[in-house]
DNA sequence: TTAGGGTTAG
């Protein structure tokens, strides 16, 4: 065949082969990609390949994808970024930077694939160092790039890098003013940075607002507690006739669950499907269970899990669990165990969760069987990692029980004078956390090496005074961590902010802003830090 | 005419 008719022949494959990857028909992908042969192979031609690939990846078939990348023996920057995304998708993002490392010739779309990929598979620092070398090496940057940055600075809580990522924004000409996408990742970094007044701010500022914008800053809202201005926000969006969408909805619903607002939230989620035409999906439902659980419905909850009209996933069994653990319900906590330890057989925070419930109701041979179920399957909790920004924007890492931080004796040293100036002052640590079998006195020990503790005190000797100290934690913040935050916070005069895996907490004087909602614990009473209610 | 993107709950 001469080489001019193969090239509407070509075009034609690489349609058939989008088609493919788009219904995600692996099957008939498969048939034609055999066709091939009639062309010569899709080796002779790069865009066939290229789409071969891209099909093969979107249907979740990546090998099959690598084999078409190795058997090409001419490839691109698409073919090459191609396999990129789908090994950062799927998680690997080592074999994604070897690829990168062997693609010649990188341009933006490479170098922001890497960079996005980093940031979804939970890694901002090595997506900020991309960020930075792609920066370095003179390539441009473009509204998608720069919006992988400011995600990775989401993650980070990082206000040193966010401030940087502010004036390559400005001096690329990418305002969140007039730029839509630039604008709603702005609000969600400053939201996630504990900025929210920073972040509406933002969003007042932006000539245009779609369902990104106003979700954004309604989940914003929500994540801080400030549920009126969630809710006043959501129907000045309907006003402006934007159609809210499903992340909408789980914005209010939780804005709602956090202030207790049950029946503002019942109407919510009965009007979803009526007026707005979004279908109650099984987050919906985890966010209505959450709500109706936190207020102390516990029936209710079981009842509207037990009747939905979809498969219940682990974040409405989860919710489910969390709601009996704050209300002390063994009883619905083993329905909702049982169920999520078929759905999350490796997922030892259940585990630890239900072990906590029978603590609370006295039910100790039930602790030791489940500790003992924990063992049997050799499962082992996450460790404990926090992380704050020095002085001078670096970011640093603390492990819990790890002092291999390079001042870690410093750390340590501060950490145990501040520790006995709140002792004298009336703190008392909360061992409840630690469920092995050891003495309160080595209770205490552990409890000194939790990483948010390491982070205070390395924050403490590192910024200046009278500055916020900003910490970011990868699990839920424990009682004693809690409780020492809000003692630091009046002794040393600091304004903390702590994001733990669940929320925002902003200590300041004594008291934190998770008080007004269901964790109010911590707060000075004539000198005297007392937990109000039990910590969930 | 093939590659990268923003909001999400326990």
């Amino acid at each position: 065949m001469r080489r001019d008719c193969i090239r509407p022949v070509s075009f034609t494959f690489s349609a058939l082969f989008k088609a493919c990857g788009a219904k995600l028909d692996v099957e008939l992908g498969r048939q034609i990609h055999a066709q091939t042969f009639f062309i010569g192979g899709y080796e002779s031609d790069l865009f066939v390949g290229n789409t071969l690939i891209d099909m093969y990846v979107k249907c979740g078939f990546l090998d099959c994808g690598r084999c078409v990348f190795d058997e090409m023996p001419e490839r691109d920057v698409i073919s090459w970024t191609s396999l990129i995304v789908a090994y950062a998708k799927n998680g690997d993002m080592e074999v994604a930077g070897e690829l990168f490392e062997g693609l010649p010739e990188k341009d933006m779309v490479a170098w922001t694939a890497m960079i996005t990929g980093y940031v979804q598979n939970a890694k901002p620092k090595e997506a900020l160092k991309m960020f930075e070398m792609m920066r370095d090496a003179g390539v441009r940057t473009d509204e998608v790039a720069l919006v992988g940055g400011i995600s990775a600075c989401a993650q980070l809580v990082a206000e040193k890098h966010a401030q940087w990522i502010c004036d390559i924004a400005d001096k690329e000409g990418l305002s969140p003013v007039t730029n839509v996408v630039v604008g709603s990742a702005f609000i969600d970094m400053y939201s996630k940075c504990g900025r929210v007044e920073e972040a509406y701010r933002v969003f007042e500022s932006m000539k245009v607002k779609n369902v990104f914008s106003y979700s954004s800053m309604i989940v914003g809202f929500a994540m801080h507690g400030k549920a009126d201005a969630a809710m006043k926000l959501f129907y000045e969006m309907v006003e402006t006739e934007t159609k809210p969408n499903r992340v909408t909805f789980v914005g209010v619903l939780t804005a709602c669950s956090h202030a207790g607002m049950v029946q503002q939230g019942r109407c919510l989620f009965a009007s979803m499907q009526k007026d707005y035409g979004v279908v109650p999906d099984a987050d919906h439902h985890a966010c209505m269970v959450d709500l109706l659980g936190r207020a102390g419905h516990l029936e209710e909850a079981l009842e509207l899990v037990e009747t939905m009209p979809l498969e219940p996933h682990g974040g409405v069994w989860g919710a489910l669990l969390g709601a009996c653990r704050l209300h002390g319900n063994p009883d619905i906590a083993e329905i909702a165990a049982k169920h999520l330890f078929e759905l999350e057989p490796n997922s030892i925070g259940n585990y630890i969760l239900l072990s906590n419930i029978y603590a609370l109701a006295g039910r100790m041979e039930d602790v030791s069987r489940i500790r003992k179920l924990v063992r049997g399957k050799g499962m082992k909790k996450n460790p404990g990692c926090s992380w704050v920004e020095a002085k001078d924007g670096n970011i640093h890492e603390f492990y819990a029980g790890e002092m291999t931080h390079p001042k870690s004796k410093e750390i340590k040293k501060a950490l145990e004078k501040l520790l006995d100036t709140l002792k004298r002052e009336g703190y008392k640590p909360n061992l409840s956390s630690i469920v092995y079998d050891i003495s309160d006195g080595e209770k205490e020990q552990v409890l000194k090496t939790h990483s948010e503790k390491l982070a205070l005190s390395f924050g403490l000797l590192t910024t200046t005074a009278g500055s916020p100290i900003k910490i970011v934690k990868n699990l839920r913040v424990c009682e004693d961590c809690h409780l020492v935050m809000c003692g630091a916070s009046r002794i040393t005069k600091r304004e903390i902010v702590l994001r733990d895996n669940m929320r925002f907490h902003h200590f300041r004087d004594g008291v934190c802003s998770c008080v007004s909602t269901e964790m109010a614990m911590g707060i000075w009473d004539d000198g005297i830090l007392l937990p109000l209610i039990p910590y969930p």
